[in-house]
DNA sequence: GTGCTTGCAAATTCTTTGCAACTTT
DNA sequence: AAAGTTGCAAAGAATTTGCAAGCAC
Protein backbone atom coordinates (compact mmCIF):
# COMPACT_ATOMS: atom_id res chain seq x y z
CA UNK A 1 0.00 0.00 0.00
CA UNK A 2 3.01 2.44 0.76
CA UNK A 3 3.81 1.85 -2.35
CA UNK A 4 1.52 2.34 -4.50
CA UNK A 5 0.05 5.58 -1.84
CA UNK A 6 3.74 7.21 -3.25
CA UNK A 7 2.96 6.40 -6.31
CA UNK A 8 -0.10 8.15 -6.85
CA UNK A 9 0.75 11.21 -4.74
CA UNK A 10 3.56 11.78 -7.36
CA UNK A 11 0.96 11.76 -10.30
CA UNK A 12 -1.38 14.22 -8.06
CA UNK A 13 -0.49 17.48 -7.81
CA UNK A 14 -3.00 18.96 -6.06
CA UNK A 15 -2.16 16.67 -2.97
CA UNK A 16 -1.58 17.42 0.70
CA UNK A 17 0.85 14.11 1.85
CA UNK A 18 -1.71 14.90 4.91
CA UNK A 19 -4.05 13.12 3.08
CA UNK A 20 -1.82 10.02 2.09
CA UNK A 21 -0.53 9.69 5.38
CA UNK A 22 -4.12 9.09 7.03
CA UNK A 23 -4.47 6.57 4.18
CA UNK A 24 -1.34 4.80 5.48
CA UNK A 25 -2.35 4.85 9.34
CA UNK A 26 -5.83 3.70 8.02
CA UNK A 27 -5.80 1.35 6.16
CA UNK A 28 -3.72 -2.12 6.72
CA UNK A 29 -3.90 -4.17 3.83
CA UNK A 30 -3.57 -3.30 -0.23
CA UNK A 31 -6.29 -5.09 -2.06
CA UNK A 32 -7.48 -3.85 -5.50
CA UNK A 33 -10.07 -2.44 -4.70
CA UNK A 34 -8.91 0.02 -2.03
CA UNK A 35 -5.87 0.91 -4.25
CA UNK A 36 -8.87 1.50 -7.51
CA UNK A 37 -11.27 3.52 -5.29
CA UNK A 38 -8.62 5.52 -3.57
CA UNK A 39 -7.69 6.63 -7.56
CA UNK A 40 -10.68 7.46 -8.25
CA UNK A 41 -11.43 9.66 -5.23
CA UNK A 42 -8.15 11.17 -4.73
CA UNK A 43 -8.16 12.65 -8.92
CA UNK A 44 -11.72 13.98 -8.31
CA UNK A 45 -12.54 17.16 -8.02
CA UNK A 46 -16.47 16.16 -7.97
CA UNK A 47 -18.67 14.91 -5.93
CA UNK A 48 -18.88 11.19 -7.12
CA UNK A 49 -22.23 8.86 -6.09
CA UNK A 50 -21.18 5.52 -5.31
CA UNK A 51 -22.30 3.89 -8.14
CA UNK A 52 -19.76 6.14 -10.45
CA UNK A 53 -17.39 5.29 -8.20
CA UNK A 54 -17.82 2.07 -9.14
CA UNK A 55 -17.84 2.49 -12.57
CA UNK A 56 -14.92 4.77 -12.38
CA UNK A 57 -12.89 1.90 -10.09
CA UNK A 58 -13.78 -0.68 -12.29
CA UNK A 59 -11.47 0.60 -15.26
CA UNK A 60 -8.11 -0.72 -12.26
CA UNK A 61 -10.60 -3.46 -10.92
CA UNK A 62 -13.28 -5.02 -13.17
CA UNK A 63 -14.71 -7.12 -10.71
CA UNK A 64 -15.50 -4.17 -7.81
CA UNK A 65 -18.77 -4.96 -6.66
CA UNK A 66 -20.69 -2.12 -5.18
CA UNK A 67 -21.26 -3.59 -2.04
CA UNK A 68 -17.54 -3.36 -1.58
CA UNK A 69 -17.53 0.81 -2.94
CA UNK A 70 -20.04 1.29 0.41
CA UNK A 71 -17.64 -0.48 2.95
CA UNK A 72 -14.95 1.05 1.49
CA UNK A 73 -16.57 4.50 1.29
CA UNK A 74 -17.86 3.89 5.43
CA UNK A 75 -14.33 3.09 6.33
CA UNK A 76 -12.92 6.20 4.68
CA UNK A 77 -15.74 8.21 5.74
CA UNK A 78 -14.65 6.99 9.32
CA UNK A 79 -11.05 7.71 9.08
CA UNK A 80 -11.98 11.63 8.05
CA UNK A 81 -10.86 11.20 4.34
CA UNK A 82 -13.65 11.60 2.37
CA UNK A 83 -16.69 14.23 2.67
CA UNK A 84 -20.79 12.88 2.32
CA UNK A 85 -21.70 16.45 0.19
CA UNK A 86 -25.22 17.19 1.19
CA UNK A 87 -27.52 18.57 -1.58
CA UNK A 88 -31.24 19.41 -1.57
CA UNK A 89 -31.92 16.28 -2.51
CA UNK A 90 -29.27 13.72 -2.94
CA UNK A 91 -26.95 13.50 -0.06
CA UNK A 92 -25.28 10.34 -1.35
CA UNK A 93 -22.36 12.22 -3.16
CA UNK A 94 -18.40 11.38 -1.95
CA UNK A 95 -15.83 13.93 -2.45
CA UNK A 96 -12.24 13.70 -0.88
CA UNK A 97 -11.78 16.00 2.08
CA UNK A 98 -9.02 18.20 2.27
CA UNK A 99 -7.39 18.56 5.32
CA UNK A 100 -7.95 22.33 6.97
CA UNK A 101 -10.65 22.88 4.59
CA UNK A 102 -13.95 22.64 5.79
CA UNK A 103 -16.47 24.09 3.40
CA UNK A 104 -17.41 23.24 0.05
CA UNK A 105 -18.57 25.54 -2.58
CA UNK A 106 -20.52 22.79 -5.27
CA UNK A 107 -21.42 23.37 -8.64
CA UNK A 108 -25.62 22.17 -8.99
CA UNK A 109 -24.70 21.51 -12.60
CA UNK A 110 -21.62 19.47 -12.80
CA UNK A 111 -20.99 18.59 -9.30
CA UNK A 112 -17.36 20.52 -9.34
CA UNK A 113 -16.40 20.84 -5.80
CA UNK A 114 -13.88 22.60 -4.43
CA UNK A 115 -12.85 23.07 -0.68
CA UNK A 116 -12.96 26.74 0.84
CA UNK A 117 -10.71 28.22 3.62
CA UNK A 118 -13.19 30.03 6.09
CA UNK A 119 -11.77 31.75 9.27
CA UNK A 120 -14.37 33.67 10.39
CA UNK A 121 -16.44 31.01 11.39
CA UNK A 122 -15.01 30.69 15.20
CA UNK A 123 -15.71 33.80 15.92
CA UNK A 124 -19.40 33.31 15.32
CA UNK A 125 -19.27 29.98 17.02
CA UNK A 126 -18.09 30.87 20.27
CA UNK A 127 -21.02 33.80 20.19
CA UNK A 128 -23.42 31.16 19.19
CA UNK A 129 -22.45 29.11 22.34
CA UNK A 130 -22.84 31.59 24.57
CA UNK A 131 -26.03 32.63 23.69
CA UNK A 132 -27.12 29.30 23.12
CA UNK A 133 -25.83 27.43 25.70
CA UNK A 134 -25.28 24.83 23.46
CA UNK A 135 -21.74 22.73 23.46
CA UNK A 136 -20.48 23.39 19.66
CA UNK A 137 -19.82 19.58 18.01
CA UNK A 138 -19.41 20.83 14.44
CA UNK A 139 -20.54 22.36 11.63
CA UNK A 140 -21.72 22.04 7.63
CA UNK A 141 -21.24 24.87 5.20
CA UNK A 142 -21.97 24.28 2.26
CA UNK A 143 -22.10 26.99 -0.61
CA UNK A 144 -23.87 25.75 -3.44
CA UNK A 145 -23.78 27.77 -7.47
CA UNK A 146 -22.58 27.58 -10.89
CA UNK A 147 -19.17 27.20 -11.77
CA UNK A 148 -17.81 29.72 -14.70
CA UNK A 149 -17.23 26.64 -17.02
CA UNK A 150 -21.54 25.74 -16.37
CA UNK A 151 -22.43 29.25 -15.88
CA UNK A 152 -21.73 29.07 -20.29
CA UNK A 153 -22.35 25.97 -21.29
CA UNK A 154 -26.32 27.10 -20.40
CA UNK A 155 -28.39 25.00 -18.35
CA UNK A 156 -28.34 21.74 -19.97
CA UNK A 157 -27.76 19.71 -16.72
CA UNK A 158 -28.67 22.27 -14.41
CA UNK A 159 -30.45 21.23 -11.00
CA UNK A 160 -32.16 23.26 -9.08
CA UNK A 161 -34.45 22.36 -5.96
CA UNK B 1 -58.36 26.62 5.70
CA UNK B 2 -57.82 30.29 6.32
CA UNK B 3 -59.62 29.55 9.18
CA UNK B 4 -57.55 27.14 10.65
CA UNK B 5 -54.55 29.11 9.92
CA UNK B 6 -55.78 31.46 11.99
CA UNK B 7 -56.50 29.43 14.78
CA UNK B 8 -53.33 27.64 14.83
CA UNK B 9 -51.36 31.09 14.33
CA UNK B 10 -53.12 32.52 17.72
CA UNK B 11 -51.59 29.56 19.58
CA UNK B 12 -48.40 29.28 18.32
CA UNK B 13 -46.57 32.13 20.05
CA UNK B 14 -43.35 31.96 18.23
CA UNK B 15 -45.19 31.92 14.85
CA UNK B 16 -44.57 34.29 11.91
CA UNK B 17 -47.72 35.30 10.27
CA UNK B 18 -44.89 35.23 7.07
CA UNK B 19 -45.21 30.96 7.36
CA UNK B 20 -49.30 30.93 7.57
CA UNK B 21 -48.93 33.73 4.87
CA UNK B 22 -47.20 31.38 3.09
CA UNK B 23 -49.02 28.37 3.42
CA UNK B 24 -52.24 29.94 2.91
CA UNK B 25 -50.90 30.92 -0.95
CA UNK B 26 -49.48 27.61 -1.54
CA UNK B 27 -52.42 25.41 -0.08
CA UNK B 28 -56.16 25.40 -1.72
CA UNK B 29 -57.62 22.50 0.29
CA UNK B 30 -58.25 22.18 3.73
CA UNK B 31 -58.30 18.51 4.07
CA UNK B 32 -57.45 16.29 7.33
CA UNK B 33 -53.95 15.33 6.15
CA UNK B 34 -53.16 18.79 5.84
CA UNK B 35 -54.02 20.07 9.16
CA UNK B 36 -52.69 17.84 11.24
CA UNK B 37 -49.36 18.18 9.29
CA UNK B 38 -49.25 21.69 9.95
CA UNK B 39 -50.28 21.26 13.41
CA UNK B 40 -47.55 19.21 14.14
CA UNK B 41 -44.83 20.78 12.10
CA UNK B 42 -45.88 24.52 12.98
CA UNK B 43 -45.53 23.42 16.83
CA UNK B 44 -41.79 21.41 16.91
CA UNK B 45 -39.04 23.03 17.71
CA UNK B 46 -37.81 19.56 16.75
CA UNK B 47 -36.35 17.94 13.65
CA UNK B 48 -38.66 15.01 12.39
CA UNK B 49 -38.27 11.94 10.53
CA UNK B 50 -41.63 11.50 8.16
CA UNK B 51 -42.80 8.79 10.68
CA UNK B 52 -42.51 10.56 13.56
CA UNK B 53 -44.43 12.85 11.95
CA UNK B 54 -47.17 10.48 10.55
CA UNK B 55 -47.14 9.35 14.50
CA UNK B 56 -48.14 12.64 15.75
CA UNK B 57 -50.26 13.92 13.34
CA UNK B 58 -52.67 11.12 13.76
CA UNK B 59 -53.67 12.21 16.84
CA UNK B 60 -55.59 14.98 14.80
CA UNK B 61 -55.76 12.59 11.75
CA UNK B 62 -55.63 8.59 12.70
CA UNK B 63 -56.19 7.62 9.20
CA UNK B 64 -52.77 9.54 7.92
CA UNK B 65 -50.90 7.11 5.49
CA UNK B 66 -47.21 7.60 5.20
CA UNK B 67 -47.24 8.32 1.36
CA UNK B 68 -49.47 11.22 2.26
CA UNK B 69 -47.26 12.48 4.64
CA UNK B 70 -44.10 12.54 2.36
CA UNK B 71 -46.39 14.00 -0.89
CA UNK B 72 -47.25 16.51 1.91
CA UNK B 73 -43.59 17.35 3.05
CA UNK B 74 -42.41 17.66 -0.40
CA UNK B 75 -45.02 19.97 -1.21
CA UNK B 76 -44.63 22.30 1.82
CA UNK B 77 -40.85 21.82 1.12
CA UNK B 78 -41.55 22.97 -2.21
CA UNK B 79 -43.06 26.09 -0.67
CA UNK B 80 -40.23 26.74 1.44
CA UNK B 81 -41.82 25.96 4.44
CA UNK B 82 -39.87 23.41 5.82
CA UNK B 83 -35.77 22.55 5.48
CA UNK B 84 -34.54 18.99 5.69
CA UNK B 85 -31.87 18.59 8.04
CA UNK B 86 -28.66 17.12 7.27
CA UNK B 87 -26.89 15.54 9.87
CA UNK B 88 -24.06 12.90 9.12
CA UNK B 89 -26.34 10.09 8.42
CA UNK B 90 -29.51 10.98 8.59
CA UNK B 91 -30.94 13.45 6.16
CA UNK B 92 -34.24 12.28 6.35
CA UNK B 93 -35.14 15.05 9.55
CA UNK B 94 -37.83 18.40 8.90
CA UNK B 95 -38.27 21.38 10.31
CA UNK B 96 -40.43 24.36 9.90
CA UNK B 97 -38.52 27.07 8.03
CA UNK B 98 -38.24 30.41 9.48
CA UNK B 99 -38.17 33.26 7.72
CA UNK B 100 -35.38 35.58 7.80
CA UNK B 101 -33.16 32.86 9.82
CA UNK B 102 -31.30 30.46 7.10
CA UNK B 103 -28.62 28.68 9.54
CA UNK B 104 -29.44 26.11 12.02
CA UNK B 105 -28.12 25.01 15.35
CA UNK B 106 -28.88 21.18 16.16
CA UNK B 107 -28.96 19.10 19.36
CA UNK B 108 -27.37 16.27 18.14
CA UNK B 109 -28.92 14.46 20.96
CA UNK B 110 -32.10 14.71 21.07
CA UNK B 111 -32.41 16.83 18.00
CA UNK B 112 -33.97 20.66 19.21
CA UNK B 113 -33.34 22.52 16.29
CA UNK B 114 -33.01 26.47 16.54
CA UNK B 115 -32.69 28.78 13.81
CA UNK B 116 -30.11 31.05 14.22
CA UNK B 117 -29.85 34.45 12.18
CA UNK B 118 -26.23 35.78 10.54
CA UNK B 119 -24.85 38.11 8.69
CA UNK B 120 -21.14 37.59 7.88
CA UNK B 121 -21.89 35.37 5.43
CA UNK B 122 -23.10 38.03 2.92
CA UNK B 123 -19.39 39.18 2.47
CA UNK B 124 -17.79 35.86 2.58
CA UNK B 125 -20.41 35.08 -0.66
CA UNK B 126 -19.16 37.87 -2.55
CA UNK B 127 -15.44 37.30 -1.82
CA UNK B 128 -16.10 33.62 -2.51
CA UNK B 129 -17.66 33.95 -6.33
CA UNK B 130 -15.47 36.90 -6.88
CA UNK B 131 -12.21 34.71 -6.20
CA UNK B 132 -13.79 31.61 -7.89
CA UNK B 133 -15.73 32.37 -10.18
CA UNK B 134 -18.86 30.56 -9.25
CA UNK B 135 -22.78 32.11 -9.28
CA UNK B 136 -23.71 31.60 -5.74
CA UNK B 137 -27.11 30.28 -5.74
CA UNK B 138 -27.49 29.29 -1.92
CA UNK B 139 -25.69 27.61 0.98
CA UNK B 140 -26.18 25.54 4.18
CA UNK B 141 -24.78 26.37 7.14
CA UNK B 142 -25.44 24.34 9.83
CA UNK B 143 -24.50 23.79 13.57
CA UNK B 144 -24.28 20.81 15.48
CA UNK B 145 -23.91 20.81 19.33
CA UNK B 146 -25.51 19.38 22.64
CA UNK B 147 -28.48 22.04 23.74
CA UNK B 148 -28.13 22.69 27.38
CA UNK B 149 -30.50 20.61 28.35
CA UNK B 150 -28.82 17.14 26.73
CA UNK B 151 -25.38 18.53 27.99
CA UNK B 152 -26.75 17.57 31.62
CA UNK B 153 -29.17 14.35 30.91
CA UNK B 154 -25.69 12.64 30.14
CA UNK B 155 -24.99 10.95 26.84
CA UNK B 156 -27.81 8.44 26.65
CA UNK B 157 -28.67 8.77 23.23
CA UNK B 158 -25.92 10.76 22.09
CA UNK B 159 -25.18 10.44 18.24
CA UNK B 160 -22.05 11.13 17.01
CA UNK B 161 -20.00 10.49 13.66
C1' DG C 1 -69.90 17.32 -10.65
C1' DT C 2 -64.89 18.19 -11.28
C1' DG C 3 -60.54 17.81 -10.03
C1' DC C 4 -57.32 17.51 -6.35
C1' DT C 5 -56.18 14.25 -2.32
C1' DT C 6 -55.95 10.14 0.10
C1' DG C 7 -54.83 5.29 1.62
C1' DC C 8 -53.32 1.13 0.41
C1' DA C 9 -50.29 -1.94 -1.76
C1' DA C 10 -46.88 -2.68 -5.01
C1' DA C 11 -42.81 -1.04 -7.07
C1' DT C 12 -38.37 1.40 -6.92
C1' DT C 13 -34.27 2.83 -5.20
C1' DC C 14 -30.63 2.91 -1.95
C1' DT C 15 -27.90 0.63 1.46
C1' DT C 16 -26.56 -3.16 4.51
C1' DT C 17 -25.64 -7.92 5.69
C1' DG C 18 -24.67 -13.16 5.61
C1' DC C 19 -21.55 -16.13 3.95
C1' DA C 20 -18.30 -18.90 1.47
C1' DA C 21 -14.30 -18.05 -1.24
C1' DC C 22 -10.19 -15.51 -1.67
C1' DT C 23 -6.07 -12.27 -0.53
C1' DT C 24 -2.74 -10.14 2.16
C1' DT C 25 0.49 -10.26 5.60
C1' DA D 1 -2.07 -20.09 8.92
C1' DA D 2 -4.70 -16.17 10.64
C1' DA D 3 -7.12 -12.27 9.89
C1' DG D 4 -9.14 -9.11 7.08
C1' DT D 5 -11.64 -8.41 2.41
C1' DT D 6 -14.40 -9.42 -1.45
C1' DG D 7 -18.47 -10.56 -4.53
C1' DC D 8 -22.73 -12.19 -4.84
C1' DA D 9 -27.32 -12.61 -3.59
C1' DA D 10 -30.68 -11.77 -0.30
C1' DA D 11 -32.49 -8.74 3.11
C1' DG D 12 -33.76 -4.23 4.87
C1' DA D 13 -34.89 0.63 4.67
C1' DA D 14 -36.57 4.55 2.71
C1' DT D 15 -39.19 6.71 -0.72
C1' DT D 16 -42.23 6.86 -4.81
C1' DT D 17 -46.04 5.56 -7.71
C1' DG D 18 -50.58 3.48 -9.65
C1' DC D 19 -55.11 3.49 -8.81
C1' DA D 20 -59.76 3.37 -7.15
C1' DA D 21 -62.32 5.69 -3.63
C1' DG D 22 -63.17 9.94 -1.10
C1' DC D 23 -63.46 14.93 -0.29
C1' DA D 24 -63.28 19.96 -0.93
C1' DC D 25 -64.89 23.51 -3.43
Amino acid sequence: LREFLNKVMAIESHSSDTWFDLLREGCRRSTAPLRAVISVLSASHKALSPVEIQTAARRDCPSLGLATVYRLLSRMERLGLIHRIHQTNHCNLFLRATVGHEHLLICTSCRKAEYIHESDLTELTSTLSRRSGFVIQGHLLQFQGLCSACQNTGSKKRRLP
